[in-house]
DNA sequence: AGTCATTGCGAACACTGTACCCAGTCGTGT
DNA sequence: ACACGACTGGGTACAGTGTTCGCAATGACT
């Protein structure tokens, strides 16, 4: 006789008694997800999300069971309103859309870069997204087990560049600084880095860096390197798709 | 004239004047790691941490100007303990090494998957650590961009495969509860999922995961995985490095 | 020997997530 | 039609957080 020990994505919205809820949980994971956008995670309250909604932070435990909780509906809202792919021609068209959605979605969503990671908390947008990534490369010859390998490959690419990539974003902001004071903070340490003569490569890529370069090169090296790993995955399928024997 | 605008690393760890401080930056970094690597970083307290060391909560502050410093330290220890690389025979086996100690080091310090992620944070461990990976790929005709490309593609997928891995352990424990009660709390959900019938693929990925499998299956799959990109990478070369022409 | 920058740190501040309790609401069973 | 009682909203409270302030004690320099 445990009390309610239910994944939420099993738990009604609504009790069959009593005075009907005044929030539904798209509304307050939609709320959450602009919040934790324009602030980041870490810097979303209960508190901050409750008077967003108009309602007492207490209430917010009636739709929810903790924090953690309100992540994982988050995190499926998410999947759900910015996952939306369209199956592609074939396994290599399929997994580079898969790639390119993924990672415009977590650089409008960064916080998703970790809480996405896994399949956890299989929500049902997750869950549909992920067989319908899983749909792409069936029918292959593939195993299940290779197909899983496939996608967790360029999953793990996408999320590890999109991780890297976010990385300094995500710190100039946690320290308050702008972008140009935070360069300006960094750069006496980083010139002694480079004029110790201790690091030439990593003092090559400083000085690269710096040059005016590419304002989307983190793009392009994204590009780049998916193609390599889709040109690794493609020693996974049983032969040439094309051109029956 | 703005106060003390310097980076940590220039940052002297002894005045001039005044009495000698009784902790050095070595120590605090130390007991914070394993505090951190025992209870989750989140649950790493500056309190916790003070009482760990044996003085007042407000001390550290003279060793550090925030925990997100104290975590830049944190993050640099371990990158000189725990990614002692050695130099590899070919560019092949020394990414290889340099994914598989990477992957060890997150491995025992969960946290540093997120942590350590991009350059952010300069400490002298982790440019060493850079340097060394860098050198790894010098002198086979590719550029200083491409040899980047290179390392970030390997931390990428390597970071992005630890990040899925450890997706699930962090959930489990920031539930606070054991992995036996997790499983039964999520079991009738999954059960349902797969009974719906919607979820074809997914289903015979969740069956597949449940039959009794090696335990070593997630190592297995970075090794594949990693493999593959090594594959992918080496397109970037201008041409076989083995026997001249 | 004296100056005074520096250290350690108790106390306090503004927060946080969340448990508890009570008043008010409304679907349901009689 | 009515009353029961499960339910919702939410004020208050609690234990905990990172961080600041002020002050006494220390000890390296002039």
């Amino acid at each position: 006789m445990t009390s309610v020990p239910e994944v939420i994505w099993n738990r009604p919205a609504r009790a069959s008694r009593g005075p009907a809820p005044s929030l539904t949980r798209q509304e307050i994971a939609a709320a959450a997800v602009r919040l934790a956008d324009a602030e980041g995670l870490e810097d979303l309250s209960m508190r901050g999300l409750a008077a967003d909604l108009g309602v007492g932070a207490a209430s917010l435990y009636r739709y929810v069971e903790s924090k953690d909780e309100l992540i994982e509906l988050m995190a499926d809202a998410v999947m759900g309103s910015d996952m939306r792919i369209r199956a592609g021609r074939d396994w290599r068209s399929h997994l580079r859309s898969y790639a390119r959605a993924l990672r415009a979605m977590i650089q409008k969503h960064p916080w998703m870069v970790v809480e996405g990671a896994g399949r956890t908390s299989l929500g049902p947008n997750t869950a549909a997204t992920f067989e319908r990534v899983l749909r792409g490369l069936d029918g292959l010859g593939v195993g299940i087990d290779d197909m899983l390998t496939m996608v967790e490959t360029v999953d793990a690419f996408t999320r590890g560049r999109a991780l890297e990539e976010i990385g300094d974003r995500d710190a100039i902001r946690r320290s308050g600084l702008d972008n140009d004071a935070w360069m300006r903070q960094q750069a006496p340490y980083v010139r002694e880095l480079v004029e110790s003569g201790r690091y030439p490569l990593l003092s090559r890529v400083i000085i690269d860096a710096e040059a005016p370069h590419d304002p989307d090169r983190l793009e392009t090296a994204f590009r780049r390197g998916l193609e390599l790993v889709l040109d690794g995955l493609a020693s996974m399928l049983p032969e040439r798709p094309n051109r029956a024997s």
